[in-house]
DNA sequence: ATATATACGAGTTTTTTTATCGCATTTAAA
DNA sequence: TTTAAATGCGATAAAAAAACTCGTATATAT
């Protein structure tokens, strides 16, 4: 419960590793795969993913690897998130709308501050302070 | 990702509704689970977590039920998730010790610091506020 | 040409979460 | 004093989500 997936460690460690590596060369999904005992097949999706929306770019090839994308905007955490895992929220009901419990729901209000306040510490951290 | 659980939440719609019925009776299980469709066999677990914690009062036998504890201490809503799921953390690395990444993880700090983060704003935040 | 990369959809396995079952105990009330 | 309505509790099952794998295609440096 409340915890951070996979995909957004094994991301922010990728990222992380591209950034602290400093060369221009691509960094491939077997070296940080490896060094960081990261299933290889796993990363690779992540990392086409990033790769996607621009975070990363992709370089095909013997040599080929990930760079990351110089132009790359300041991203929040929540942002990064979302990008990975969908729309964020602590609980169902603050995504969806369907909820059997919906008309008798005696804690939507409390439940709708956490979230605010969750999701605002997460808006708060920008990708570059992490990575 | 990042869901509260449901055993959360059906403990924070039971500890409403008993407050908000402003009567000296017992509340049955079947009462609260009939009238926000949870499951009565789960519910029935998850209050007599809440009674064995000090949270309820459990009367057994016909017309029995629950009742909030009159001595009810002032718990962060921390303390409350950790009572129903136990210890709190956003990554495993930060409850458990073992981790196949730790030899060369690149993101613990930053991990530790939203982790803090979102401790804080669980601690901060009281039952009694939900409720 | 060949080997080394990424691209991507589909599928499988594992883990976690959610829910159920069965039996025991307590007790109010008929 | 019997019965029915309630909690207590361990074990198990089902469902959902997360983590991981596979097959095949495409690109490209050497």
């Amino acid at each position: 419960m409340f915890k951070l997936s996979k995909k957004v460690e094994y991301a922010l460690i990728s990222i992380s590793h591209i950034k602290s590596s400093n060369t221009d060369k691509p960094i491939s999904v077997r070296q940080i795969s490896d060094k960081y005992n990261i299933p290889n097949e796993l990363l690779a999706k992540i990392l086409q993913t990033l790769s996607k929306v621009q975070i990363l770019d992709s370089i095909k090839g013997p040599k080929g690897g990930y760079r990351l994308k110089s132009s790359l905007k300041d991203l929040s955490f929540v942002e990064f998130i979302e990008i990975l895992e969908g729309p964020f929220g602590i609980a169902d009901c603050m995504v969806d709308t369907d909820c059997s419990q919906l008309l008798n729901c005696n804690i939507i209000n409390p439940m709708d501050k956490i979230n605010s306040k969750i999701y605002k510490v997460f808006s708060d951290i920008k990708l570059k302070q992490l990575t």
